[in-house]
DNA sequence: CTGTTAGCGCTTTCAT
DNA sequence: ATGAAAGCGCTAACAG
């Protein structure tokens, strides 16, 4: 591997002036820039970014946290991210928390040890504490579905509440009154808000919350067809079932086929994220749409503005706001 | 950030002492070694992973490539890639070349310039000369789901060919003998080998293969409701549909549902891969499983045992074969 | 516009 | 068992 230095001996130049038409920003000649990207060609060189890392203290990449590898909901994160920070000469780290603090920990170690410019976390486990000490600790960080107090500024997030309430007004409004829920791990924030949500709709069309309608599942396929299962016998009443995200939907659909249900003519569904796979389900899934592509893209444009200077012309939002995406599985009652 | 310096201070001993304490490797009195760990422990001391690699020529890390970050299939990929990695304390630097020879190239010079230690790559576009060249710069390089000649050690692969045989072989054993076929590109050598494989079955079975029952998709949902409505018009005497992946699959099921057809009783329905989702569709999918799974496990141990020197009990094999995933859209005629 | 010269934070001989 | 010192390949003042 050619080095710095036999360039600048190739072309007869010191290694600043190799150095300067790499970075191309000061003042070089037009002669010397030719010789020196001459010499870089016929010795096929290849700039070191760790030593360059080193000397600058920067490294061009952004470190980003996500819960797994896997799954729509975050290949879509990962590959809007990368998309935009790639398209902006920047380079992304992934690595993954997998919803447990000190792998979270150990990732987010894992990344400021690489030097990382900026931190992108969809951090699950780890607490605000320790959140608002990485803020405090000036490395440029942006949290993604998850608001923090005293972070708003670095928080981009989707309204949950909102998205569970629209989701089961929907529900209501095709005249359904039996609506059972299958929530996330009510611990997590954004399970809890959706089902706030749904709460709310509820008590504004009047009708009174029963515990029994409620499945409290982890947010995998299994635990919806869990929590279908659960309905028939607690909760055998309802005619509409709205689960907190696509995976359980999906779960639930199959159970309720199972149980020999036609949806939606006898039971209506919907979910929550609006992941890819939704729209390949039969039928078709409604859902609330978690506009995760758009916080990416926030994100990646945030860290471009505040810590490569990078202009754009998009305005910072920190709140997005979810809609429903009618397709086939809600009917009317 | 507190550097390997201070710590020295702290402790009252040198630079190396340090540095030998942090890896652990030469001897250090019992003494000595509790000074500096308590130093470090005082300062928060976290070391520099940049410049342990600039002076070691060792990063930890390995790069990997994908065509994309996000699909069923690559999230298992990458998943599979870092867990195994992981847990040895290497980490991996995740790229996405979009099945389009500038990216990979610049993908791959990415993760040459980061100085991985090593290299697992799914390129489809890069050409056989150019993984020939890379592998002889003594980068060590793993290639997944590819064959290229004389890179044989470097490669792992499914027998895709074999897949291909066993769906369509499948379908005849049902009793079916008019079979379309939607491929995927076939400049692809895995398409073009599935669709070899899909030919052998027929002429196993004495049917001749008919150019009309056959629909050139491109590997994405959309392209198996074309192909679906392809066979309409020009293949329409088919009893059964084998497609070479499951989001063509997908696409072609609901093709054929908006088309008035009950699967399987009226069409059956063959996917490959057996990504996560094919379980969640309606029916569930008959498919061929793709060892992706084990193909990325075995790629992450190769790379410990030839660049780490971390020995694993696990045989290192090259070929894998797929098997067929009985499910529920592959009816008898 | 170009060259000289310190480092960046750490590893690694080579002594002791 | 520990320390001194020479880099790893590059950037960034500072001169000129």
């Amino acid at each position: 591997m050619a080095t710095i230095y036999e360039v600048s001996e190739a072309a007869g130049v010191s290694l600043a002036t190799v150095s300067r038409v790499m970075n191309g920003n000061a003042k070089v000649s037009e002669r010397t820039r030719k010789k020196v990207e001459d010499a870089m060609a016929s010795l096929g060189y290849q700039p070191n970014a760790i030593a360059q890392s080193l000397a600058s203290n920067r490294t061009n990449s952004v470190g980003l946290l996500v819960s797994e590898l896997h799954g729509s909901y975050f290949g879509d994160l990962m590959s809007t991210v990368e998309q935009v920070l790639k398209q902006n000469g920047k380079h992304v780290i992934i690595t993954a928390g997998h919803v447990n603090v000190d792998r979270e920990h150990e990732a987010i170690e894992f990344l400021k040890s690489r030097r990382c410019d900026a931190l992108i976390l969809h951090a699950e486990a780890v607490s605000d504490d320790y959140l608002r000490k990485l803020v405090d600790s000036k490395l440029p960080v942006v949290i993604i579905n998850r608001k923090v107090d005293n972070l708003d500024d670095n928080c981009f997030v989707v309204d949950n509440e909102q998205g569970g309430y629209l989701a089961t007004h929907a529900a209501i409004k095709q005249g359904h009154r039996n609506i059972g829920y299958i929530s996330g791990p009510l611990f997590k924030k954004d399970a809890s808000d959706r089902l706030a949500g749904h709460k709310r709709a509820l008590a504004e069309a009047g009708i009174e919350f029963e515990a029994s309608s409620l499945f409290e599942g982890d947010f995998h396929e299994s635990s919806g067809q869990e929590g279908m299962q659960y309905m028939q016998t607690h909760f055998s009443k309802l005619t509409a079932l709205v689960c907190a995200n696509d995976e359980m939907a999906s779960g639930a659909m199959t159970a309720a086929r199972e149980a020999g249900f036609d949806i939606p003519s006898q039971l209506s569904i919907i979910g929550f994220d609006n992941v890819l796979f939704s729209r390949y389900l039969y039928p078709k899934l409604t859902t609330i749409n978690n506009p995760i592509h758009a916080m990416g893209e926030m994100a990646a444009h945030w860290v471009l503005q505040h810590v490569y200077n990078i202009k754009s012309s998009m305005a910072i939002e920190h709140l997005f706001v979810p809609e429903i995406i009618n397709r086939d599985t809600l009917g009317k009652l």
